[in-house]
DNA sequence: CAGAACATACCGACTGGTTGGTATGTTGTC
DNA sequence: GACAACATACCAACCAGTCGGTATGTTCTG
């Protein structure tokens, strides 16, 4: 019932999504819908809750943990993502950035869900980043580890949207590469030479 | 009737708004909507060419374009853009990037609209980051002037998104203030010194 | 210039279908 | 038989869109 809400979410919007919608794509009856959630409301914020969850042991259990070097963590992590940019863009686009925008003027339960779903994900980078900083002996100038976490997020999140928008998955792949590219360019000390590309 | 949509739309989202909603809030009667759009939709798109204009407008007159080096001005744009992050999330955020998360499954004409407003608008920073490239004697790797210029818009986008969730502008500055670093870095050729920040 | 014919802009009650939600069964299980 | 897990039938509110009608031009014709 939470996958066809994310699926149906992801695809149509939370407010355009019915909760005959859901109960038909889960299988359900209107009865059982709201025998377990007292209202689509709710539904929203569970749905939230649970692409926490899901995504949360997706990217505890990827691979880019596994990199000795944390910078080098920080960058399979941006390259894990770009490997997840595949199939349609209703498939690889995030359920609480699409929910957070209709809602957060109106709806206050789900945009705190989806907030803590974004920030919580980006504090899983924050000890890498923040390790990568330390092994370099880098002293940030204006910037800091939650802060560039949180940056990594809101770049994700744009090339989700333009990516709806242009209907393909190239350009968001680019925004990431830029990214990369960005936080190659942050952790190169003056001195050093650049990283083999 | 469509500054009365643009509100709406960025406050509730365009499922969510009502065309009972839109007439209220534009004081003209429900006859007199469909006898200027044939219908919800149409009017959707309406309202992002309006939006496409309207910006256009606003930044086609905004000073960054006085400086006399290409990559000030482009730095100058992002400088503007983070001083317009005022006021409340939705007197700030992005008309065409909020429809378009809705509507790019379901509504072709809406979501092609967004798209022409979005790529409209990063067109216009082409010339200057193309400039720029050409007056450093730059040669990127990996990159060109229409990717970076489409960056930028993602990681407006995804700041808005940031800001709607966190339901401040301080975290949307901090990305603005991360592209812009990124983008010093990108232009300061491997010899020389940083610029002054 | 008078007046018929037509066009445009608008009104607001109405409709058919949909919406989130409820009230009341029925079924399985300890 | 008690209680949770459903199912069915239903409701009032709401939704986008329609429709008959009006008021105010505009254009064409003699």
């Amino acid at each position: 019932m939470l996958d066809a809400a994310v699926r149906l979410v992801r695809q149509k919007g939370f407010a355009a999504t019915t909760v005959d919608d859901l109960c038909a794509a889960a299988g359900v009856t209107k009865g059982a819908f709201f025998h377990h959630f007292p209202s689509k409301d709710a539904l929203g914020e569970a749905a939230a809750d649970y692409w926490s969850a899901t995504t949360g042991a997706l990217f505890a259990s990827a691979p880019y943990h596994a990199h000795a070097d944390p910078l080098d963590r920080v960058l399979a992590y941006l390259a894990f993502r770009r490997d997840l940019l595949a199939g349609d863009v209703s498939e690889f686009t995030c359920l609480v950035g699409t929910m957070v925008q209709e809602t957060h003027a109106s709806k206050p339960g789900i945009r705190d869900a989806c907030d803590a779903s974004i920030s919580g994900h980006a504090e899983t980078l924050e000890a890498d980043i923040e390790a990568a900083i330390a092994g370099r002996g880098l002293e940030p100038d204006g910037w800091d580890a939650p802060g560039l976490a949180l940056h990594t997020q809101a770049v994700l999140q744009g090339a989700f949207i333009l990516a709806k928008a242009k209907g393909n998955a190239a350009v968001a792949a680019a925004s990431i590469d830029h990214l990369r590219r960005y936080i190659e360019l942050l952790f190169q000390s003056p001195g050093r030479t650049a990283h083999h590309e």
